[in-house]
DNA sequence: ATGGCTATTGCAAAAGAGTGCAATAGCTGG
DNA sequence: CCAGCTATTGCACTCTTTTGCAATAGCCAT
């Protein structure tokens, strides 16, 4: 799969080592849903091989978001959820307040702000996942109603 | 004071009740600096009631965001942070990557996303308080030269 | 002003996330 | 293939934030 091959090119060229454990967290990301909690892969990895501790999900969680190979995203629930990118490309979502629902929005859609953010800033603005809460359109439908 | 106004009304109108861990944790979010930690809003109010528990302040804090008189803001270390609304009014912030430096930004920079994003997908953007990550203008010309 | 209903609090304990350190195990050069 | 260097791991612990629950205290009707 290319997320393995990336992975193992980026441990390389960094110094970093080829384990098992970080085998075994980015197969876990492929067969969980796409945005996974820590304690989800924990639990997937763990059904393969018991040798692998939380905290070491976590560490590999980050390097695999150092790597751009995972972004982090927060709903607002106390937990941090997971998704492999590559397998989408960059990209960002908006989060119904009232449903939780996720939409996806590519990158294309915020180059403007992007760009605006430059002129007006000179700062070089690389939001690589951005959630937008709000509501979705079946809910302002209802909350107009009510 | 504008916020105590609103504040209590909005307690009334939804039936919660004035209490005066509340009041005190309202008043010392004008005391303390604006991008205040949890810890340090406690701080504060303990040096003027030991009456109040940290979880109490945690408390008041979800209520106060709920009443969209606070937002909360994470740069990523670990730990949430606390800005007084009202005072500022709505706005969002860029985070340097390199140097941790936050840029302002209003939110009228950020309304032609919004509109864009209501025509493509019908979905009705509010962003309380977005953290675009990327590099200042400094670090950018620093990490050129490198 | 009083009593009752129930929102709120403090406490304690849990959950999520991250960290320090000694032991382990990948990688590289010989 | 082996030895050595050091990145990485598991464990135990810490830190931040959240939650369950019994006791307390605000608010409203009388």
């Amino acid at each position: 799969m290319c997320c393995e091959d990336t992975f193992l090119k980026q441990l390389r060229e960094r110094g970093f080592r080829l384990t098992p454990q970080r085998e075994m967290v980015l197969r876990a990301m492929h067969e969980v849903e796409a945005h996974a909690t820590a304690e989800e892969i924990y639990a997937r990895v763990s059904a393969v091989s018991s040798a692998v501790d939380l905290s070491t999900v976590y560490r590999t969680l980050e390097l695999l978001q150092e790597f751009h190979l995972v972004a982090s995203i927060d709903l607002g629930d106390g937990q941090h959820r997971y998704e492999l990118l590559g397998l989408h490309g960059p990209h960002h979502h908006l989060l119904c307040r009232a449903c939780g629902q996720l939409v996806r929005v590519e990158q294309g859609e915020v180059q403007r702000l992007i760009e605006g953010l430059r002129e007006a800033h000179g700062f070089s603005a690389e939001p690589e996942h951005l959630i937008i809460a709000g509501l979705c359109e079946k809910c302002q439908a209802g909350s107009e109603e009510a």
